[in-house]
DNA sequence: CGGGTTACCTGACGGC
DNA sequence: TGCCGTCAGGTAACCC
């Protein structure tokens, strides 16, 4: 489900509901069978307080007091407030609801995710960096020190790949999925075919730029609600009005007025307008 | 190796 | 109404 936006988005609605000194008091699991089977490790994180909770590209990582939990949410996966414990005992649970949260005070945070997808690990926070999820990770978008045109030149040098394909890369840069990659390159007025290594560096300027515009609006919008993407406290995000491409196949071109055109690339939908993107 | 395709899983939606 | 095929925001295991 969700790119680097929603995540981030997630990120804050979070903070919002954990407040200032919440802690986790255990880790309860109904199913273990996530895309990767969840350790024992994360099982056995037991009453520690909640000192920060940070992401990383498209990861959720929950800092534990010295040791760190990470989620992916997958397509689908979702973290939300469930109810009381009082409560919970009459409510039925969902059958999607995997994992939660207990936290010190009694309330659950609950892992939902249908599809299954999304993965769950832990380790020693000083060990994140080398973790195998994280270590080959490319730069984030948004830290310009990081992700800038000398980067992304030479991540496209010499290569033959659809530059859509190069931008969800995330060992190129991270956070850009499928819909963000359509919008930014519609922004930067580049082909999503165009072969990476064939991109002059000052369109490739422009996409850095574009993939960092298009990912802060999204984030002050909330992320995009399409589907079933909620914030934690159940409101939705509204990027989804401004979508340019997306899911805009057959439509006018919102800059040039040319019907968008779309195909399939690396097995994703893809949208463009022939007018404006070369 | 680079680049493309398929699989993973469930639910929603459109067509018949 | 109901069945069936298709598709969905991500990633990695396969192929050539």
């Amino acid at each position: 489900m969700p790119e680097l936006p929603e995540v981030e988005t997630v990120r804050r609605g979070l903070l919002q509901v954990l407040g200032q000194h919440a802690g986790l008091e255990r880790v309860v699991c109904h199913r273990r069978d996530l895309r990767f089977p969840v350790p024992d490790r994360v099982l056995a994180l037991r009453d520690r307080p909640i000192t920060a909770l940070t992401r990383r590209a498209k990861y959720l990582l929950w800092e534990l007091d010295g040791q760190s939990l990470i989620s992916h949410l997958g397509m689908t996966g979702s973290w939300r407030l469930g109810e009381v414990a009082a409560r919970a005992q009459t409510a039925a649970r969902d059958q999607h609801d995997h994992c939660e949260l207990v936290l010190a005070d009694g309330r659950r945070l609950v892992y939902r995710d249908p599809r299954r997808f999304g993965y769950l690990d832990s380790c020693a926070t000083p060990a994140l960096a080398r973790h195998v999820w994280l270590r080959d990770l490319g730069p984030e978008p948004l830290d310009s020190h990081s992700f800038h045109v000398d980067w992304l030149a030479a991540c496209c040098r010499g290569s033959r790949a659809p530059i859509k394909n190069r931008i969800m890369d995330q060992r190129v840069v991270v956070g850009v999925g499928n819909i963000y990659a359509a919008e930014s390159l519609h922004l930067a007025g580049i082909h999503p075919r165009r072969a990476a290594g064939r991109i002059g560096r000052e369109r490739l300027e422009r996409l850095v730029v574009a993939i960092r515009a298009i990912l802060e609006k999204a984030i002050t919008a909330g992320g995009s609600t399409i589907r079933d993407f909620r914030q934690a406290g159940g409101s939705s995000g509204y990027f989804q009005h401004d979508f340019q491409v997306y899911g805009r196949e057959g439509l006018p071109c919102r800059r040039c007025g040319k019907v968008l055109k779309h195909a399939v690339l690396a097995g994703r939908a893809t949208v463009w307008c022939g007018g404006c993107q070369r």
